[in-house]
DNA sequence: TCGAATTTTCAGTATTTTCTGAAACTTTGA
DNA sequence: TCAAAGTTTCAGAAAATACTGAAAATTCGA
């Protein structure tokens, strides 16, 4: 590897980070190399960079479309393909958020749903099943709130995440102006 | 593995998201298995149901106790180690959070830190460090936004969960509040 | 259609991670 | 202090994962 030493320690700290994210080594690295490069590297560039195998390369940057964390684009007169991170790192979060939820979490909720509609042979059963009830529940709602926020546009996204936990208290507020005007601010369960 | 068939399912489950997750398969089928259990386990019933080793199982609960997932205890005349997770989702939830947060996040922002004060060496270094500086200022902005969060209580968080975008609108009527009043509602930068 | 440039696949190898059984250690009651 | 019950450690085996180089496939201009 044959980098400034300030890239050199992110793209590393990235590719430690990769393995307690289930994410290998390489496609870390890769991933934060391009993350700061000023311009788009084809995978000869990144081989250079990384000092990884060529193969390995491709293998890496397939997984990152797959993840839709890199863009493939092509530069005028040259057939090599040059790869990408988008700009804005809030269009990164939401994509990151995206794909997680629907290969982690879309499948846990298909198997509890499954598990919750069969019928309990025994206590055991019938209190397991109560408990994925209770996960079942939280996670959805979690992740209903988690897509509606990501919906929000980045200006009124930073403006609540700003605002903090004093949310709490604006919400009461609202509710009680709700109240006030017979109606009920908030969605029904 | 010898468990009726909806609570197998389940083990089996988390133990292969283990995977996706930096968590190895036994400790996830050992946390899958004592979150539905209606009793405390010991060591051998976890032996018994879930077929691994009994040193390998020792590890597992060494790690989930690492993560604060499962609270340890004695049963009166027993002198075994019974093991259980929390009652409450919520609360595993934010203990989730947290650490993740100590073990993920926190080595991340401090490498960020330490390369966005050195100086750049030429250009390619300076653009990087403006992308790293863009990562640092998300993440710690979404990561005060979550401290906040977890720190409210579970009553208000559901409620504005269940909110759902519509708080983007409440915020902009509060402010618009604030305005009138002639102060300004939210934190400021 | 050919051939040069480039990318992808894949079988085998290397590395890392997980798991086990045996031994060491700890705790507790007599 | 001893012995029984229980837990942890650890070196090596097994399994899973990552990586490589060579060969196959694809793309594209002439």
């Amino acid at each position: 590897m044959n980098l400034p030493p300030l890239i050199q320690s992110f793209v590393l700290h990235f590719g430690e980070m990769g393995s307690h994210w289930g994410i290998n080594r390489t496609v870390g690295q890769i991933y934060a190399l391009l993350y700061v490069s000023d311009r788009p590297l084809n995978a000869d560039d990144i081989v250079e960079a990384i000092g990884c195998s060529r193969s390995n390369t491709s293998m890496a940057l397939k997984e990152l479309q797959a993840w839709r964390l890199v863009k493939l684009q092509h530069l005028p007169g040259d057939r090599r393909e040059y790869f990408s991170t988008p700009e804005d790192v809030w269009a990164i979060f939401k994509t990151l958020a995206e794909e997680r939820q629907k290969r982690e979490v879309e499948p846990t909720l298909t198997m509890l749903r499954g598990a919750i509609m069969e019928t309990p042979a025994g206590e055991a059963e019938r209190h397991a099943q109560a408990r994925m009830n209770e996960m079942y529940q939280l996670i959805e709602l979690v992740t209903k709130w988690f897509a509606d926020i990501r919906d929000m546009d980045v200006e009124t996204l930073e403006k609540l995440m700003k605002l903090g936990s004093q949310v709490g208290k604006v919400l009461q507020f609202t509710q009680s102006l709700g109240r006030l005007a017979g109606r009920d601010s908030g969605k029904e369960d």
